[in-house]
DNA sequence: TTGTTGTTCAACCATATGGTTGAATATCTA
DNA sequence: TAGATATTCAACCATATGGTTGAACAACAA
């Protein structure tokens, strides 16, 4: 059987599943932002991009400060390393599948060469 | 407003967001295998694993091969290359930042050392 | 103090998701 | 032909998700 563990990778791929959310990430990418501000470049209400938020929150994604009745979001793309580090992992294993294979095939036309 | 465009990303991140679908990865980075040699593996019914399959096919991380009645899935690791990229592109915002953070405060020190 | 602004909370709704079971279908085997 | 095996299809269910609206609340501005 295999173990499963919900950890900090959900999270965080959960998070970034969701279009609006990963818009809401290149947004803050560019400058930090109030809740407003943001909900301004999306088409639905500021309610449904301040859940958004809280999720990306959660996820480590995005930190808040608050600053009277402001809160100013901040993208804090560090908690992205894990699932970058998990996604790199595939991208090796790919990487290696492809140069067996051209070894293979590599090896095969000189076989073909010297019959 | 911020264009939103229903992509391959979306698929990837989605399915890659599940614990069960990574496991199902991972066991075939090792192996190519059936539906019911992955099921074995896993604390549900086949069904329900074979609901997991069509998700990652649809996702373009896994190839079916039909022979027979039997279907031998095998991991494509390639289409999480877009993905990688998206990440990477934060990533590397990430060290960005600390690098200038860095920088400011190799700054500060001097600043305070001359005074 | 009174209003306006920035934000969350709470309730609600439709649809998606991850799981189940039971049946149908197709292929191999005796 | 008659099982047994491998898989999908279909219906169903509980919960999660992404959105809405309306109210509450706190902080700033007049």
């Amino acid at each position: 059987m295999v173990e499963q563990q919900a950890s900090q990778l959900d999270a965080v791929f959960k998070a970034v599943a969701d279009p609006t959310r990963r818009a809401i990430l290149a947004r803050l990418a560019s400058a930090d932002a109030r809740v407003t501000d943001i909900a301004k470049d999306f088409p639905m209400s500021l309610n449904a991009v301040s859940k958004h938020l809280r999720v990306l929150e959660g996820a480590a994604l995005v930190r808040r400060t608050v600053v009277g009745r402001e809160h100013v979001l901040a993208l804090d793309a560090s908690a992205m390393a894990e699932a970058a580090r998990w996604m790199d992992h595939y991208r090796r294993f790919w990487e290696e599948r492809l140069a067996a294979l051209d070894a293979l095939m590599t090896e095969r036309t000189k076989k073909g060469r010297k019959k």
